[in-house]
DNA sequence: TGACATCTACGGTTTAATCCGTAGAATGAG
DNA sequence: CTCATTCTACGGATTAAACCGTAGATGTCA
């Protein structure tokens, strides 16, 4: 019998897969929903405006990111096109609740306190919340 | 030809440190914020409520968290006592202020309306949130 | 004193993330 | 055809994160 013991009390366990993307992926998913479908080099070359990476390394993350399941590519002439799988405001929305229950306790005026106690907006940038929240209860109501 | 641009860091780059805490640091600093200053026995048996790690497991990651900064110990009788260097206001701001500038281009109230748009508040909810920001408004007037 | 509990220090294992070089295939210019 | 370019595939190196066991010191209590 095959037992392997693959539970949680399970031997050996170690650094748990990351749910969200990381700082890296979230890069290359940015140029991805800004630019469309788009090859290993236009995503490095936007990739390298702000940081030097070699190809194979920008290759590489994308390679993981579409085994994890967070772009999809398909051959086109030579070179393969990826896309994201996910749109922005998913994934985005998905980073932030994720923050929300770890950090907040899953509350949101305490996160939207400490938002604006850290970032600072001006007046203007406060009205935008406010128009943000009058907007979205329209909506929902 | 590649001229092997060894742009002065030479040696081979890796996983760059985290700059944040990760998931399993912050639920440490949040027994230590609850708590106050606890050794690591007192850490463990909180978070074993939730989760099974042995004893090791837990010293060692408040050990690294020591080594980073991120505690403070000293020693009291024959264990030591552990406490969180910076208070949770300035982690969790630093930490969400860290997510509104990677994914919200630094965008208060693009990260509001993601917020609304994923965790669906109640209309109790809301107004709370809109509570917290006249709160602010008055605070820095 | 001796049995037992508990804490620290030290080191080891595993996995994810990040970075890159090299080889080989395919393409296009001269 | 030959050469340079440009992909992919494959594998390796390094580090942080997470997890745990064992040894040794030290304190508690019958």
């Amino acid at each position: 019998m095959d037992v392997s013991g693959c539970d949680g009390t399970g031997s050996g366990m170690a650094r748990p897969k990351e749910e969200q993307p990381t700082a890296g992926e979230l890069e290359v998913l940015k140029v991805l929903w800004d630019q469309g479908p788009s090859t290993v080099r236009d995503v490095m070359n936007v990739l390298n405006k702000r940081r030097r990476r070699a190809y194979t390394s920008v290759m590489s993350l994308m390679n993981v990111m579409t085994d994890k399941g967070l772009l999809r590519r398909r051959a086109e002439g030579r070179a393969y096109l990826y896309e994201a799988r996910r749109p922005r405001e998913s994934t985005l929305g998905s980073m932030l609740n994720d923050l929300l229950g770890r950090a907040f306790e899953g509350s949101a005026s305490n996160l939207v306190t400490h938002l604006l106690g850290q970032a600072n907006p001006s007046e203007d940038e406060l009205d935008e919340i406010r128009r943000a929240i009058d907007a979205y209860q329209r909506e929902e109501r």
